[in-house]
DNA sequence: AGCTAATCGAGACGGTACGTCGTGTCTTTTC
DNA sequence: GAAAAGACACGACGTACCGTCTCGATTAGCT
C-alpha cells in the first residue's frame, strides 16, 4: 500500500511497486538493516530514487510494505479437527517462514521496533508489528479458541501465554539451528516441530490426572544445552 | 570490558572507559539506536574517535558493554526446591532483562549473529554471545538437571524444545507488551510470568495418564503456503 | 514570443503564456538567477512543467521573454546630427539596458553561445542572439555609416574595433559599478557615458596631424606570460 | 587560499588543494558552469567530497580560488617606454588570456557575480571580481598613469573609461571571433590587437590638432558589422 | 637521562547514504 | 490530436557518519 496515488497525469507504473518491494527484500536479506538503503534498493531495481520516495517516505515504510506483501499469502487457518493437528500445521508453517530470509527480516524489524523510542516512527511501525508478528500469534490464539469449543482447553486458560510460548519457541528454535539442522528442518518442518508441539499440547490439556510416570518424549540428544541451542 | 589493553607504552586513562560508556548511554537514551553513532559519543564525551576505536571495534560492542556496566546481574541461580519455583525465578529475571534496554540490544546482536554469514565477524561476535547469554544458558541447564534429579523430568526429555519454548515465550512476551502492560510487568515480573510458567510446567510433567488425543492426522497438504515460491 | 504554436488539436490557453511569464518574473526577482528553476516557475504558476517546456526550451529563453515583455524598447535610432551626439544616445541606452536584469541575462546567454561548442544548441540560441542583439547592431551600423557620410569617419576605418571598444566599454563599465555608482548611472546614463564617448570620438576622428609617436618597438618578449603553458 | 586550516590533528595533504583546483578547472572548461559540480570535481580528482567541502564551502569559492591560482602568473607590468607599446603588450596578453578556457571562465564568473543578488554570496564573490577582473583593468590604468608621467596623456583624463574601453574591446573582440579568426589571433595576438590599440591611442593623445584628413587605419573588411563582430 | 611504545585529542581522508530538488523525457487523460 | 499533468530515470545538493589514517603531545616503563 504505497502512499495515495493521484488521478490526473501519467499513471504510476502498475508493476513498479511490486518490483521495488521485491528489490527491497533482496537488498535487506543480502545486507541486513544496517546497510539497507533507499539508494541501494533503487540501484538494484534499476530505477531512480524518486520512484521510491514517491511511494514511501522512509525506508522503514518501504520495508514494512515489502514484508507485508510476502507475508499475506501465508494462510494460517488450518482445520484438521484436533488441537494437535492444528498446532502442528501452524508451527511448521511458521518454522518454514522463519527459516527463510523474509522471516529473518520480519523478526529483525520487529526488534528494531521494540528497540526504537516510542515517540519515533512509532505510528508507522507499530501497525506493522501488530499486523505481521501479531498475525502469527493471533493464528495460534484462534486455534486455541477452537480448542476451547471442542473441550480440549479450559475456557479460562491464558491463551496469550500459550501462544507466546509456541510462537517464541518456533522462532528461537529456527534461530538456533546449525546449518545441517537447518537443512533437515527445511526438508520436513512437520517432523521438526512434532516434539515441541507435543510438549505444548501436553501443557494445554485441561486437567491432568495426577500419577507421575516416565515421559514418552523421545528427546533430542540429552547432552545439555549448547549455546546455539539455547538461543 | 574493552578489548585487551597492552603492557608497554602509556597506560590507558583508567577513568576514560567509564566516561565513554556513560556518554554512550546518554547518547543512546537520548536519540535511540537509529541515531546512535560513534562520532556522537566521542563528541559528547569530548574525546577523539581514537579513544573509542581503541576500545570497541563497533558501536554494537560499545553499547553492549555500556549497558552491561549499569545492569545488576540477573538472579539466575534459584533454588526454591521445585521446578515451578525455579522456572518462575528464572523466567521473571529474564523478563526483567528483556524489558530493559540491555535485553533489547542483546537480542538485536544475537539476531545479527544468527542472520550473519558465518564467515563475517563470527570471531568477534561469538565471544560476545558467549559472554552475555552464557549465564542464561547455565541457569536453565542447571534447573532442568535439578528437575531430572527430583524426578520431575524424564532424563530423555526434549530439553531443547522446552528451553526454547520458555526462553522464546519470555522474549516474545516482552516484545509484544503495550506500554501500560510493560509498566505493569516491570513492577511485578513474577506475577506476569506465573501463568506462562504454570503452563510450561504442566507440559513438562513426565507422564500424562490418558492417551495423547486423536493427533494421528498426516496433516493434509499445506494449502495456502506459497511462501517458499514467493521468495 | 513562445515557440511556434500549432494549428490542430487542443488550442493553447491564451492567458497561460502571460501567467507563466509573470510567474517567471516573480520567481526571478524573489530568488535570483541561481535558484531560478523551471520547476519553481511551474509550481508558482500552479501548472505542470510541460506547459513551460512546450513554450520555452530552456530557462534562459523563458526568462529573456519574460523580461522583454515588461521592458520598453531602447532608444536605438538617434539622429542628433553629430557623431558625438549619436554615440552618446546609443551608449547611454546600452548602459541603461545592461544595468537592468534584461541586459544581464542577455549577456549571460550571449556568453553561453560564444563559449559553447558550435554544434551544441547553435540553432536554438542563434535565433535568440539575433533577436535580442539585433537592434544594437543595426543602430551602431547606422551611426557609423552616417559618420562616414558626414566625413567624420574614413570609409576604410576599422569599424569593427571601434564598435567593440564602445560596446565592450559600456558593458564592462556596467559590470564594474559599485551599488552606489550603479544608482547614479541609472539616474543619469548620459552623464555617465559622456566621458567615454568623448574619448571614443577623439579616437575616431579621421586624421591626426602629428606622427603616431615612437611606437615602433617590436614589443620585447612576453616575459611573465606563462599562462598558456599553465593550462 | 582554502579556508583557515587548523593547528591540531592530522595536517592537510599539502598537494591536495592544488590537485583539486586543477581538477576544478578541467571540469569547468570541459562542461561549463551549468554542469560544474562538486561531485564531478571530486570524482575527477579521485577524492571524497569531504576533501572539497573541507576547503571550500561552495562551488563558487572553489572556482574562484582555482581561477586565481592560474591567473596570478599573468604578469601585466610591461615597460616598453611608450604608451602604444605598453598597451599593445597588455592588450595582446589579455587577448591571449580571454581566448583560452580560463579566460572564458573568468568572464562567466564575473557575469554571474554581476547578476547575483547582492545579499547572496556577495561577500564571497565580490572579492573575486575585484581581484581578477579588477586586476586586468588596473593593469591598464597603471599604464595610463605612466603615460601621464611621460606627458602622453592629460592628467585629468578619465582613465577609468579608457581602461574599460580597451579591456571591454579586447574581451568583446575575443568573444566575437569566428573559429578561423580565433586561430589566427592565437597565433599572433599582437598583430590582432594592433589596430584596436592604435585606435585607442589616438583617442588618448592629449590634444589633437584639428585638421581632418584620411585615416591610416587599414580597416578590416568594410562590409558592415555582422552580428558576430558586434558581440 | 634517553629510548621506546602506547594513549589520546584532533582532524584529514575516501567513501557512502541521507532526503530534497531540478532536469528533460515519456505516458497518460482531458479538452 | 495537441495540451496539460504527473511519473520517471538521473544525478547534484550539502550534511553526516563510517572506519582508517596521520599528526603532535603526552606518559609511562625499560634500559
Amino acid at each position: 500500500m504505497p502512499s495515495e496515488p493521484s488521478a490526473a497525469g501519467r499513471p504510476r507504473d502498475p508493476d513498479l511497486s511490486g518490483r521495488l518491494m521485491t528489490a527491497a527484500l533482496e537488498e535487506y536479506t543480502r545486507t541486513g538493516w544496517a546497510s539497507f538503503s533507499m539508494q541501494g534498493v533503487a540501484r538494484r531495481a534499476g530505477v531512480g530514487k524518486s520512484a521510491l520516495y514517491l511511494r514511501w517516505a522512509t525506508k522503514e515504510l518501504l520495508l514494512v510494505d515489502s514484508l507485508e506483501s510476502v507475508t499475506r499469502p501465508l494462510v494460517m487457518d488450518p482445520n484438521t479437527g484436533s488441537l494437535h493437528g492444528d498446532l502442528l500445521e501452524v508451527a511448521s508453517s511458521l518454522l518454514q517462514f522463519y527459516l527463510g530470509p523474509v522471516g529473518w527480516v520480519t523478526m529483525r524489524v520487529a526488534m528494531d521496533i521494540a528497540v526504537e523510542e516510542p515517540e519515533l516512527h512509532a505510528a508507522d511501525l507499530d501497525a506493522y508489528q501488530t499486523k505481521v508478528v501479531g498475525m502469527h500469534r493471533a493464528a495460534i490464539s484462534k486455534i486455541l479458541t477452537s480448542a476451547v469449543e471442542r473441550g480440549e482447553l479450559n475456557a479460562g486458560a491464558d491463551k496469550r501465554s500459550m501462544a507466546s510460548c509456541l510462537f517464541g519457541g518456533v522462532v528461537v528454535h529456527s534461530m538456533a539451528l546449525s546449518p545441517s539442522e537447518r537443512e533437515r528442518a527445511c526438508a520436513d518442518p512437520r517432523a521438526e516441530m512434532e516434539s515441541m508441539v507435543a510438549f505444548v499440547v501436553r501443557g494445554i490439556r485441561p486437567e491432568p490426572s495426577s500419577g507421575p510416570g516416565p515421559a514418552v518424549l523421545e528427546s533430542g540428544d540429552a547432552d545439555g544445552l549448547r549455546l546455539q541451542e539455547l538461543l
